[in-house]
Order: structure tokens, then C-alpha cells, then sequence
DNA sequence: CTGAAAGCGCTTACAG
DNA sequence: CTGAAAGCGCTTACAG
């Protein structure tokens, strides 16, 4: 016999109320409504034409019994376990924890659950992410940004469906979806331009992201355009952590410089940088005007308020979710993201309005 | 025929190389081997002694055909999924975050996934996250903080283990993690007080977390300890995000009463009380020291640097994990948290001395 | 110490 | 439109 303390439970103690009635099956319905398994399985996946007084049979005998099929059985049986794996960076990410968010809550509109595993910008991580995801038998595969290569993620998306941020990628049973980062780059430097900003320094973000230097394109895009000559002084690298925002900043002031405004390439860098400038008695916005990247929930209560670009986290993951479900219903995806919006809190200002 | 998809690119189209070779099984590792599936699978679980040389033979048919036991069909045949489900209170906390990831490393050590779900602070949507958690046949279940009730929690023990951070609970299957909060409340006031600060002002956390009061408690034993009255004006009630100590803190100005240091009952709450004290043209620490609870990853590079109080949220995830690894091993947890640790930072500083 | 057999709770060709 | 049967990939009493 199987499950024997299960059993022994309800059967040989049918008193005691400690153990609570055992899970209903799916053949318990059947029995109930006086089908086959195979009808009620059909009507809960929606699989055949099923007549209209079985159906409702089968649907009072699910009400009746409270019952909920069960996953991993389906899973096991059928081929697909109404999960899917979603390869982030780091679970704590400031930026992409709102991205699992959107996720977790368009997946579970569909009755999805999300598998969240950890690559930390890391291409072996993230493959071996991906094999104890596929191993779980999730039905798709959701990877935001990361280190694989292209042609990893094409041969992925050969055995069951992916969708990925960040990427510009075309390939069958995949989808992309990325962010203007340049236009997002051009939008924050232009701000600047526009408050008469001219010495207008840029800290970098990790180069090993494509979207770091499509950022850098757009500074230098919108300081062309404006007719201001590009300074390589005044650019410095960061690796998009706050601590080589900080770094960034020393370096920049101990060039003797000039520069009334610094772009830094995400948020986390201009929390650094305004550390930084704070440290040499520099303040922001009188003293240099600071525009971030990303709008962290965190940029609303610094002080001050950083001016920055959203990049619509919360939407990513939902939208991300979403095209993942239509490629699991085999609809094509079209979601795109919508186009970055620049955010002026009280970080920036007019030059020489201090 | 079952998988026929499967079948057929591997035996109808043999020389189609896009197919990657079908997943080994069990039982091919028991064929391969010379063995019956009963012993391969006592082998894999260590579930009884096994001769040398068959236990040989196995590992050598594992190694060689690369197999991977299915956590699907385990989970079904066996009832244990390697799986444990964790219900935090929202996917992106700025606090919880950095336990997700203690979770998720301990556990992956142990090769167990965890299976994250959000209850957003309301016991509803707690007990729904249980449900679909325990559909899906989680092994156990670790539940950080929340709304849930403990008879609620020690009902859930009866069916699976359970560890709970935030609460003093004892219950058979059941294992709470608790931090002192109010030592960590204590601990804050005396920095200040020993700074020379003597009008002290608190910001309360919601007062529906149990922490909450804790930590006011700690303030008010810390005063009293310092012989310093109380003043109950110079306490206000917040709700532990930023918006709540923003506005604490109009309140608090709005009083005309004198303070010279302020405690928030958490980081974000000091983070709105600090842009609350800018925009009044108030500086930190010259004109009002500021120390904060839980020590936030954004705290370091907050400007300036904000004292805190060290929640050791990493260390909270992984000995949860750790301890639920031990109640589903069998054994008693031991773990306890770290002693709370003031951090000084550059928020605070000696009365007078601006 | 080890194998044969039944079973976990579903799904899905197959055959009406 | 619907049922009987086999199967998904394991585990676990049971019986040596």
C-alpha cells in the first residue's frame, strides 16, 4: 500500500479531527459526477468538446469536493507543470526585484507560479540555472538580461519557450523585449542641456552590458546635438554598483575639472556619486546637478529626490510574463516597452541658480 | 504512445541533431547497471544498505549516462518535491530581499529550490500562498513575519514543518526565529543618548507588527535607563515606509518642540525623515542626528550614511533555511539570530557639535 | 541486501 | 462526445 500514514489516518482513525480529509482526486469527481477521469481531465484543460449535462456534473462535483488538480501529477502526466523558471541576477536586486513582481503577478492571474533562480551575472550560473529549472519541468523560461550568449539562448528556446529582456534577439519560439536605453541615455543629457548645463560629466556603467553603452551613445547623441563638444575628461567607468559611483566621483574631482552636472548611468551609481560629492562639501543641485537611471523606489526619498530615467521595472516583468503566456497558448507575443520617460525631481537644476 | 513528440524526432529522424538525446531515466540507469530500479532509487535516497559493488556499477551508469533524478516524478511517487515554499510579504522588499537570497543560497547547498510567494501583508492573501504552495507539494514551509495567525502557523506544522521568522512560537514541527528588537530599540537610543542627545525623537513602526512595539519599548527602556522623562509629543506613529517617516516628521517639526536626534523605527521611515528634515532646511547630523532600524543595503550609501541598527537579514534567510533543512532531516533546530549591533555611521553624531 | 509489483494523480492517443 | 488503458518517472511496502 501506498502513503500508509496518510491512510492509516483516515482509516483507522476516522475519529480523530487532528488529520484533515484527504486531497480529492481527480477521480473522486469522476466518480461523483459519474464520468470517466478522462472527461473531467478534458474539461479541465479545456482539451474537447464535452456535452453540456456531464459538464455540469462534473463541475458540481468539483465545487462539492473543493477540488484543486494537482500540479505535479499534471506535471508528471502531461508534460507541463503550469510553472515557469525565471533566471534574475539576484533575488535582491533593487532594480529587478520590482520586475519579479510584474512577474509573479500576471503569472498568477493564469494560474502560473514563477521559479526564481539567481544567475549573479554569471554565464555558468545562469546555465546551471537553467538546467535545475528544466529539470523542474517549467513550461518556460523568462531570463532578464544576463551573461548567456545569444546563441545559448536560441538553443533553449529549441525545447520549450523563452522570453528575454534586454536583448534585441529574434529566433523561433523566443521573444524579446528591450528598452531604449539609448533614447533613455539622450533624454537624461538632454535635460541637463535644457537647464543650461554645458560641462556635463558622465560616469559609465558596466561595459560587459550592452545596455551600458547604448546609455553612453545617448549622452554623446544629445551632447552632439546640442553642439557641445565631447569631453573624454569628463566620462569615468562604473560598474553600476554604488561604491564605483563614489570611486567615480574622486576620480572626476581630482581632475580639477570643471562640470556643473553629472549623468550617472543607473541610480545606484548617483547614490554613490552623491555620497561622494556630499564627502567634499559639494551640494546637490546648487553645486552640480545630478540626473540617475532606472528610478529605484529608493530615488523618490533621497535627499534630494533624484532626477532620473524611468525604466518601468514593474511593466518589464509584466509584460515579460504576459508574452510568456502567449507563447505557452502558441499566440505570438507583441508587447513592447514603453518608451523611457525622464523624471526631474529636485537633484537638478538650472545652472547657476544656486 | 505517450510523448509522441519526443519519440519521434529521436527515432524517426535519428540524424535531426537539433533533438538533444532524450533525458536518461531511472530505469536506464538501472538497465545500464544490471540492477533493478528499486535499488538505483535506494541508492539515490540512501533509504538502505546497498552491496559495494552494485552501489559501484550505479554510480558508474549515473556518471555515464549523466542522469538527474526528475523532481516531478519524485515529488509524485514519494511525495517529497525537494522543494520548500517561502512566503514573504512582497517579492521586492528592500529588508526581505537580502533573506530571499540567504534562503535561496542555504537551500541550493542542500539541493533543495525554494518556491517564493507574497502575502502582502494580509493574512488572506498569507493563507492563499499557503494553499497553492502546499497544491504543489512543497516539503515545508518557511514564512517570513506576516499576518497569519500562530494557531493558523501551528495548524500548517501539523501537516508540514514550518519556520517563521519574527515570532516567539513553540509548536511540535514548528520553529521560530526570533530578533530582539527590543535590544536593537535600546541599543539606537543609547547611541544617541550617549552622544549627549537628550530630547530624542521616535518614529513607530506599524504598529500591527509585533517588532514594531518592541523597538518603541527599547526607547522608552533606554530613556528611563538614562534617567531621561519621557515625552510622549516627541513620539509619533508612522507606518515603516518612507512616505510614513516623511511625514512624521512635518509633524514632528510642526510641534515647535525641541529634539536634537531622532530615531525612526526602521531605515525607510529615517530615509522619508531625512528628506523631511532637507526640505525644512534642516541638516543631518548638524542639526539633528538620525539613526535608523535594519541596517538596508541603501544605507551605506545613503547621504550622508545612515546609523542603524544591524537586522542581519541574510543570516535571518539562511538559518531559516538551515533550520528547515534540519526539521526535514528530522532533527531540532538550534539556530539563533545574531545579538542586535549598532552601526555608527554618519548620520549621528555628539550634541553641540555642528 | 534486492527485485517485482503496485501506486502517486493525472493526461492522452486509441478506439469506439 | 466518451471510456478503458497505458504511461509519465519515480518510491516503497512486501516478500524473499
Amino acid at each position: 500500500m501506498k502513503n500508509p500514514k496518510r491512510a492509516r489516518a483516515s482509516a483507522a482513525n476516522p475519529a480523530r479531527p487532528a488529520r484533515p480529509a484527504p486531497k480529492p482526486t481527480l477521480g473522486m469527481v469522476a466518480e461523483l459526477a459519474g464520468v470517466s477521469p478522462s472527461t473531467v481531465s478534458r474539461i479541465l484543460n479545456g482539451t474537447a468538446v464535452v456535452s453540456a449535462d456531464k459538464r455540469a456534473a462534473v463541475d458540481a462535483a468539483i465545487a462539492r469536493l473543493g477540488f484543486v488538480p494537482d500540479p505535479v501529477a499534471r506535471g508528471l502526466a502531461g508534460g507541463r507543470t503550469h510553472s515557469v523558471g525565471v533566471v534574475t541576477q539576484s533575488i535582491d536586486s533593487p532594480f529587478y526585484g520590482v520586475a519579479l513582481r510584474g512577474i509573479e503577478d500576471e503569472l498568477a492571474r493564469a494560474g502560473y507560479s514563477p521559479l526564481f533562480m539567481s544567475g549573479h551575472w554569471n554565464a555558468v550560473e545562469e546555465a546551471r540555472c537553467i538546467e535545475v529549472l528544466r529539470s523542474r519541468r517549467v513550461d518556460g523560461l523568462i531570463v532578464l538580461t544576463g551573461r548567456l550568449s545569444d546563441p545559448a539562448l536560441r538553443a533553449q528556446a529549441k525545447a520549450l519557450p523563452v522570453v528575454v529582456t534586454g536583448r534585441t534577439l529574434k529566433a523561433p519560439g523566443l521573444y524579446a523585449l528591450q528598452f531604449d536605453n539609448f533614447e533613455g541615455g539622450r533624454l537624461a543629457t538632454h535635460h541637463l542641456l535644457a537647464l543650461g548645463h554645458r560641462r556635463i560629466a558622465f560616469i559609465a556603467g558596466d561595459p560587459q552590458h550592452p545596455d551600458a553603452n547604448e546609455r553612453q551613445r545617448g549622452y554623446r547623441a544629445a551632447l552632439e546635438a546640442a553642439g557641445v563638444p565631447f569631453d573624454p575628461e569628463l566620462v569615468v567607468p562604473g560598474q553600476y554598483h554604488e561604491q564605483s559611483g563614489l570611486l567615480a566621483v574622486e576620480r572626476l574631482l581630482d581632475r580639477r575639472l570643471p562640470f556643473s552636472a553629472l549623468f550617472a548611468a543607473n541610480d545606484q551609481m548617483a547614490f554613490g556619486a552623491a555620497l561622494g560629492l556630499h564627502r567634499r562639501g559639494l551640494r546637490v543641485p546648487e553645486d552640480v546637478s545630478l540626473v540617475g537611471f532606472d528610478d529605484l523606489a529608493s530615488a523618490v526619498y533621497a535627499s534630494p529626490p533624484l532626477s532620473t530615467v524611468q525604466q518601468p521595472g514593474y511593466e518589464i516583468g509584466r509584460l515579460a510574463a504576459q508574452s510568456m503566456l502567449q507563447l505557452l497558448a502558441g499566440d505570438r507575443p507583441t508587447a513592447a516597452l514603453p518608451a523611457p520617460r525622464l523624471i526631474a525631481r529636485e537633484s537638478s537644476r538650472a545652472r547657476g541658480t544656486a
